[in-house]
DNA sequence: AAGGTTCTGTGCGCTAGCGCACAGAAAGAC
DNA sequence: GTCTTTCTGTGCGCTAGCGCACAGAACCTT
């Protein structure tokens, strides 16, 4: 976010900050087999067990990885946006997950074939040391969500859940309705709107049918747990910033 | 598991399942840097935000990741045995993490220093891609952690716990005390009392002062949530098992 | 304007798990 | 042996969150 000045008026992969922090070589070589796709709302990007055909490099969406019971309830493992990618799997060696992938905001990615993506990652260098320094911040979002189940109330959780896709979406507003910000918790609605409105009567956030606003962001800050500033500073840590908008 | 009568008389490095797993050359690139260490109780094996020295490759002795808040409330993250290594954030380029990991049942491990498995994982090949999939079955365990603290009882997660434990030390009972075990899970231990009263009197397991033993594995299995199988499917999947302990 | 749909708010009884306080039982120390 | 420590079992009041049911409000369609 360094040089909110220079953001591309037209699409640009760099957008996505994995892209952005490659090497000018490296990233020329991918750019060919990028392509954007739109992704709409509640679209899965892959399902669990299935094989990825491609690799997503989210620029102004959010994914969300989620496992889906038996009994139909599930639970958000982590987000993913337009700082990593959706697909780790593939270059890990597993080529699928037992979690599947679900658009919790919609907007756009350059998707990459996986086999383009696995050539390059066994290149070694700069490519695959980005994407495994990726990946151990999504471990840390894992670690500190599984935490967070266990120990957090629901506000606390929602606060952390707000900050988490609002960083990942560059944006104090969010498009969300209680419903599925339940599912993604893996709480009932109708906590959701508890926190909620306590959040909304202390004047921190605004709630309005699916839209959200964060009115008062140091505010939320201080009322979310300790989980949220660990994955922050894991991601900071692994991840500077590289994008331009 | 294959072969129990190939157990060999004395301490051997492939008793650890990635040494065992490995193509004879880089096998014995890596032993002569190998050195067997006693892992007591309690140990913590590398503290969270540390710089690692040493990366263990466990024999007969469990580790778990846990993250501990500032309240001192814990949980635990993943358990590490005889089928990985502690210490992935080191390949995985981010030196540390923040959680910490704890000897919970003691035992040897060979431990390795840092700066040799880095040189050996930055050559590509087996090994790389064998601890990169080890790492993703750790992913699959945590991110089933998540999912388990949020949706199931504590009878069910202790179930998961134990077969998770058992599974990583080729054990059927295990020296645990109850307190331990609620760290562990990040529960009461009052609850712990009771799960495990419940599991006993079914004639399932029999608990006395800190030692635990599975008498009718089956039945365990059929009290267990999901979570247990999709973890052990995985790990299945991405590592076969190669000890000929 | 009318009618349907989706989203949010609220109330209520229920349960799992928490925190706390002890009591007894087993193991270890002297 | 006796004393101390550690571990396990149990009881009890409390709370967060659940499941369910329904009402009002906002939005969309025609």
């Amino acid at each position: 976010m360094a040089q909110k000045f220079a953001a591309p008026a037209s699409p640009d992969p760099a957008e996505n900050n994995l892209l952005a922090a490659l090497p000018a070589a490296d990233y020329e070589r991918l750019v060919p087999d990028l392509e954007r796709v739109p992704l709409p709302l509640g679209m899965a990007v892959y399902e669990s067990d299935a094989k990825l055909d491609y690799v997503y490099f989210p620029t102004d969406c959010i994914v969300s990885l989620l496992y889906v019971m038996k009994s139909g309830a599930s639970a958000e493992i982590a987000v993913v946006g337009y700082e990593g990618l959706v697909g780790v799997a593939l270059f890990m060696g597993g080529e699928s997950t037992s979690s599947r992938a679900v658009v919790q905001s919609a907007g756009h990615a350059y998707r990459l074939p996986s086999k383009i993506l696995k050539r390059e990652f066994e290149h070694g260098g700069p490519l695959q040391h980005l994407l495994l320094r990726y990946t151990q911040a999504l471990i840390t979002q894992m670690a500190q969500t599984a935490v967070c189940n266990r120990h957090h109330s629901v506000e606390q959780q929602l606060a952390r859940w707000l900050l988490l896709s609002l960083d990942r979406l560059r944006s104090s507003e969010l498009h969300m309705t209680q419903e599925l910000i339940a599912n993604m918790l893996g709480v009932r609605r109708e906590g959701v709107t508890e926190a909620a409105g306590k959040l909304q009567s202390s004047g921190v956030i605004q709630y309005n049918r699916g839209h959200i606003v964060v009115l008062d962001r140091p505010g939320l800050e201080e009322r979310v747990c300790e989980c949220y500033a660990v994955v922050k500073r894991e991601t900071d840590r692994l991840l500077p910033d590289k994008t331009a908008v």
